[in-house]
DNA sequence: ACCGTTGTTATACACGTGTAAAACAATTTG
DNA sequence: CAAATTGTTTTACACGTGTATAACAACGGT
């Protein structure tokens, strides 16, 4: 049959479109709803570059798995370097920063809650989760013992924990708390953590 | 073909395993690798009973949930009964029982972190979900109120926000931290938030 | 032992899935 | 303008999916 017409893109602007596809579909129908043909729909390409590209599904939920991450440890490292000088100033931006958009939209969070389903069940996704959590907590710790935090170990699992339970609620019911609401409960438990 | 022997049942006892049999599965495989064929060989039996008695496999699915909400519930309000009579024992009681088996199983965190994922997508389990929330926050804000605590609604959404970051972090990773740090962190944020 | 009831299995169906690769079209080069 | 390159679409394939239901087997009653 006549064939689809189209412009011949670069291996960069192609692999960028079907991530942003990703993590859009991943957003809207979960990990258990994406499929192939979904995500080039929504890159505006034919599902057979989704195999030429990336090898599979599963490496280009992979590769949308490091850029959201990148995306959003820049946006955080943005926010402690843009904040005042005392390391408080720097802790408490690093915390604003995850409860103000882009990081708080209900679509970047509920990719993020997406790769965390499929984290139980698929070891590659697994690796990257850990990864991703042992950076975040490093960062984290270091924040903390700038402030003079004792036990920065347990004070950064305890930090990163409120704020993943605050985005799986809002990424689940945006209308259950603010943004605002939720970042004064982190720098309550800052408050707490440092002493 | 030859057909498999079998034993007929009460619906309540093929109901009861089929649900056990979709926690399970959905423990071990996640919200997208679920199948009818799967959770019919969990529970010994033949797929066509999954539309027998429930209708579908989302009906089985939110049926489960139900099951584990209700289960989690019991366990939580009989830890609450079981402790000493001052209000901070009752809520300490509320906290400890939420990391220590059976709910700190990582089988039931995976199952439960499973309902999440469909939640994001999927309405009727959203709707669940929604509930289920509403009810635990209720509790949470009795148990805080009889403690002192003020501005409770925004209190048990901290409380409960740690409780399911910790959570959602055990059934990823259970070897980060153990369920005694988790309780410990808890009790931390409970002396925050009480004042 | 036979019959009726009903719990249950096995099968068929239509559909969606991910992947591979032949074929084609856009674009560049000579 | 023709040929070469290569990005891309389309198609085919094997497989798994959820559901419906005919057929059968377990069991109880007479």
């Amino acid at each position: 049959m006549a064939r689809a017409p189209f412009h011949r893109e670069g291996e960069a602007v192609r692999r960028d479109a079907l991530i942003a596809a990703t993590a859009q579909c991943l957003a809207t129908h979960g990990a258990g709803g994406i499929s192939v043909r979904m995500v080039a729909a929504a890159a505006g390409v034919s599902a057979g570059l989704v195999t030429h590209y990336f090898g599979g599904i599963d490496d280009l939920i992979a590769a949308t798995y490091h850029a959201t991450g990148d995306r959003i440890g820049a946006l955080l490292d943005a926010a402690v370097a843009a904040a005042g000088p005392t390391p408080r100033a720097r802790l408490s931006a690093y915390v604003e920063a995850n409860f103000r958009p882009p990081i708080s939209d209900p679509e970047l969070l509920a990719t993020w809650a997406a790769f965390w389903a499929l984290a139980g069940s698929n070891p590659a996704i697994a690796a990257i989760r850990d990864s991703v959590a042992a950076a975040t907590r490093a960062q984290v710790e270091s924040l903390l013992a700038a402030c003079g935090a004792r036990e920065t170990r347990l004070a950064a699992i305890g930090l990163t924990a409120l704020i993943d339970g605050l985005w799986l609620e809002r990424s689940l019911n945006p209308a259950t708390f603010s943004a605002a609401e939720a970042g004064a409960l982190a720098e309550r438990w800052l408050d707490a953590l440092i002493g």
